[in-house]
DNA sequence: GGTGTTGTTCGATAGTTGTCGAACAAGGGT
DNA sequence: ACCCTTGTTCGACAACTATCGAACAACACC
């Protein structure tokens, strides 16, 4: 079954900023821009593998990251490129750290 | 009783995101980002009055709107500078109305 | 003071979403 | 062949959210 990787001009704006509206997805999108492509079991947020599994779905789904299998593992990476390229300054905005309240 | 609209530095990022997230609130974020300080009334996006008030208020909790009394009215306005310096390219990245799928 | 305009608040309701455990599937190794 | 690791999928459930009509509040104006 192909993984359902949408072209990132038919996603809807606000379905991407609904994947990046979780704490959760959010911390995921951090630490694959900063360690780069990473196995889904690097994502180790407090949840259980079927909560991250279901968060890595609404990334992909929402064009924010690609998937591949290797071996027993999946690898997933951003799709910085292209989402730099559709909405610039978005992920800068974003993936900074704020200060701590 | 006062309007409630929080220093932007305290809410989470994922609160901004969430007031974004959502197909009226977006249209109302354009109008102010063109039409500048507008009245409530004047965003009528197909929803009750009940469901726009709502949607208002979720925007000025996020810290996106400010909002003044003005007789009967209340005015609404962005609060695009602080937005700017705290997520430089947010607004501009969502903002500009994408291609028509 | 009454009437109309403009918004807010209050249930209520339907839909969406985050979370989990358990069951399942696909590989790799021994 | 067996088992372990790694993920996905399947209900189920609680929490949140978008929506509405109706009731209420505040103000202006005649």
């Amino acid at each position: 079954m192909e993984p359902h990787e949408p072209d990132l001009t038919v996603v809807p704006v606000t379905s991407v900023l609904a994947a990046l509206a979780d704490d959760v997805r959010l911390q995921i999108v951090r630490a694959l821009a900063e360690g780069g492509e990473s196995a889904c079991g690097s994502f180790d947020f407090g949840v259980s593998k079927a909560t991250r599994s279901h968060h890595l779905k609404v990334l992909r789904e929402a064009g924010l990251t690609r998937t591949r299998a290797a071996g027993t593992s999946r690898l997933v990476r951003l799709r910085r490129d292209e989402l730099d390229k559709l909405y610039p300054g978005l992920l800068d905005a974003v993936l900074t750290q704020r200060p701590p309240a």
